[in-house]
DNA sequence: AACAATGGGTGTAATTGGTACACAATTGTA
DNA sequence: TACAATTGTGTACCAATTACACCCATTGTT
């Protein structure tokens, strides 16, 4: 808990520097060796998990926006955060309106007002990005998708949309550039998709395909080091990666 | 233009009623016999013409907030509305900070506020929806996509930005519930897909394919009155239509 | 009453795409 | 050098999509 005082003067700050009312939440997916997580931060002054989040500047764009929040709370950066969805329910934030309601005026406290949250979500490598705790929290870190902690607000709501969007987008857009490393082997490709899927993938029906779409460049080299045959090396086309986002996998009609 | 006065009234009152910082826009477009149109404002003190948005009021939920400016503004009424990007460039209501800036203090006209717009959109029968202008609007009607006029403010892309998501939504959702009368036939039915997409597209297929989705009754009546063989009639098959809704058409993977 | 014009109903062959499955090749280790 | 593990590649089968043609019901015209 903070102080009265403490309080006060962060709430005049905000105050200060951020737009009231609207507030982002980033939900970062992680990815490594078969492994899915997510980016989560435990609070020093309340119990319970969330997701990293913030508020706007006056006069920032809402992306900009994203991106510092993210790189401030979790030192995270230069990651691709698209916005997913709003949250405006009016009792989002009740946790926050009750938990100093005795100590301060609710006006003059920023925190307890009513915020409309914008998600944003992102995949990263999480082998490549170290989370960092901010002033803020206690612990930052990568939590398993399968061994979720109680989530405060309404951050469990905005990371099970997020999940169903990604999984929804998988099906008719290319993922896995920011997630993958430059070069990553077709095995490597198609446990990402079976990862976020939640299920298996025949191995020569997902070449076949994933090669279909144009966006691969097959490298010469191979990736050598298990007990059996080296699997070739892939890349990005960028180019025709970049149009499949614009377009779409599928014509559709 | 109004008076300083009128201004200052009309901006008191929204400080009291409405959320800081957050509008909502919304993008009703109408289809009815192979024509879509837009739902659009064109207001008493301003030149140009504008989508028809509003604010959130200080405990309402964003969703109903969308619903009860459509109807207010347009008189337009229980429409599904869907939110589908937010807006949130630092100067995207850089005209209306502009307009009234010599006559009453930034900080006084809440109307020039920055304002972080959530965009919503809706398919609406434009036979059964009778556009009604509010008092701050001189009309309020159905334009043409083809005849589109100079938009206020960042207008022009949230409508172009929505008429994107239509028609991506089209290749993995169904469509046509809220926009075609109870009975329909396929013809008819089609027609509206082909607006849509601004293209043609081959009747026997298309018939086969909107069949195997499964989304349709096939009535015993015939539509009479054309020149030709009376075409059967269809309605949705509303549990059905709902879980196609959520699941999307294609399994994707 | 016969006929032409309009536009809807239905079927089918060819192609494309997706699924299920099998066998050969390479690498490291016992 | 034999074996285990895992990748590369091919193919037969089924489903979906595309392209295309013929017939039918209704109405207005002669």
């Amino acid at each position: 808990m903070l102080t009265k005082e403490e309080l006060e003067e962060y709430s005049a700050e905000a105050i200060e520097i951020y737009l009231d009312h609207i507030s982002i939440d980033c939900v970062v997916f992680g990815f490594h060796e078969g492994q899915m997580k997510v980016l989560m931060l435990k609070s020093k002054n309340e119990d319970g998990w969330q997701l990293p989040g913030g508020f706007v500047q006056k006069r920032e764009p809402i992306d900009v926006a994203a991106n510092r929040i993210l790189a401030t709370r979790t030192g995270i950066d230069e990651v691709f955060l698209q916005q997913f969805h709003v949250f405006g329910a009016p009792d989002r934030n009740r946790q926050h309106n009750e938990m100093y309601a005795d100590l301060v005026a609710k006006e003059k406290n920023f925190f307890a007002h009513r915020f409309i949250s914008i998600g944003y979500y992102a995949l990263v490598d999480f082998f490549n990005a170290i989370p960092t705790p901010d002033e803020f929290s206690e612990i930052c870190t990568w939590r398993d998708l399968n061994d979720l902690p109680p989530f405060l607000l309404d951050h469990e709501l905005i990371f099970t949309t997020a999940l169903d969007t990604l999984r929804l987008q998988l099906s008719y857009q290319p993922i896995g550039y920011n997630l993958m490393p430059k070069e990553f082997t077709m095995p490597e490709l198609q446990k990402l998709y079976e990862t976020i899927l939640g299920k298996k993938l025949d191995r020569r029906n997902f070449q076949r395909r994933m090669l279909g779409f144009g966006i691969l460049n097959k490298l010469p080299q191979t990736r050598k080091g298990g007990a059996h045959k080296a699997p070739y090396l892939y890349s990005f086309d960028l180019e025709n990666y970049q149009a499949a986002l614009k377009e779409g996998l599928k014509s559709g009609w």
